[in-house]
DNA sequence: TAGATTGTTAATCGATTAACAATC
DNA sequence: TAGATTGTTAATCGATTAACAATC
């Protein structure tokens, strides 16, 4: 089956399996069987071996899969058996912490480059990188052929932001700000907000 | 129709509908048609309109909506006429910088409360709160009537912690740890990881 | 072999989209 | 009034679930 066919949503789904595939293998478990696997992902076990299936067969039947396969599997198919540069833009204390996180290094995700337009943060180290002025924005991320960014700039900042990562070639940017970003078919954005999420709880809370 | 029906994606939408035109509300704006609203969100008309008649007609036909008396709807719908205290348990770097960050309280919400089990931070002001030693957790969010939480502490006191938050009463956690929480059914889990975001872009990233 | 569990197909369920009468 | 846009119903589309033959 051609990748392109495979439903979004079913990608989505793969490094949430991937993550408690690794818990597991750290736990020191050798294989699972689908029902396990969907009990502690709290889904279902049929929607793990639909989901699987659009890649191919990684089980056996009457065994189930073998955890450090199925691992290798899903890497190679979300393309993380490599290590992916990242620029984050805005230097702020968000920016900082996502800088210099322990858990991207651990999974394959290098901060690369840090931008900011505040003089008094530029020059400053994060982690083992320095902020640089966001002016040197489209040179530094085209010549090191970075695909991946991080926005952390305030709201009124990110659509420009985005437009300028968008002509350094960026592809895929994960977006922190509370705006909905226009970009070019072709560049793929997540969005991460908080708020939206604190309120969509809310909702379930009621009146207490 | 009663609210119990409404399927969670539709709730899910709200908060993100809310967002876009509050910022047109800023820009001056009086008045929004289904189709203005969904190109600024990247969305349709259809489904905003069938987002919205779940909850009852908030538009004139001819003229579409009033965006300040649809915000004030909203608000109410997803319980926002209020100010929600929150906990944050962790006072890492990512702890801290959600304790401050500017965005809580704009849009009501108020963090009051800060714990971790570190020595060296304990006792330090991060904002308006003093980080506390974390055997207090239950005692005092629960004097506080507190029911959201965000938890901010490494993976492997995730699942311990949820489970303390629970024992104080909590009813929604918004879980910044890689792993899934498991807990009771009525309540509410939101897990923000941007490893999964980023590694779900990575898939379409190919082989650049 | 017998038991367990996969991979896959078919059935069900739910969400999105299209269309249009109602109405401002 | 004529034009625009809602609210809603019906049609379509897609995702989840159930079931089971294949097979380890």
């Amino acid at each position: 089956m051609t990748e392109g066919t495979v439903p979004d949503i079913v990608i989505s789904r793969l490094p949430w399996y991937l993550q408690t595939l690794n818990t597991m293998a750290k736990e020191g478990l050798h294989t699972v069987s689908s029902n396990m696997l969907a009990e502690r992902l709290g889904t279902t076990a049929a929607q793990i071996r639909k989901d699987l299936s659009f890649f191919g067969g990684f089980g056996k039947q009457g065994m189930g899969y073998s955890i450090y396969y199925l691992i290798e599997q899903l890497q190679k198919i979300l393309n993380l058996d490599r290590i992916w540069q990242v620029v984050v833009v805005g230097a702020g204390d968000l920016g900082r912490a996502l800088t210099h996180y322990q858990g991207f290094a651990a999974r394959g995700i290098e901060i690369v480059l840090l931008f900011d337009v505040d003089p008094k943060v530029i020059g400053s180290q994060v982690g083992s990188v320095v902020v640089q002025h966001i002016d040197l924005l489209e040179e530094e991320v085209q010549s090191m052929g970075i695909k991946i960014a991080i926005l952390t700039v305030p709201a009124e900042a990110a659509q420009l932001t985005a437009d300028r990562l968008v002509q350094a070639d960026v592809e895929a940017i994960l977006n922190y700000a509370p705006v909905t970003l226009i970009v070019p078919e072709d560049v793929r954005v997540q969005h991460i907000d908080p708020v939206l999420n604190l309120q969509h709880l809310m909702y379930y809370l009621g009146d207490d």
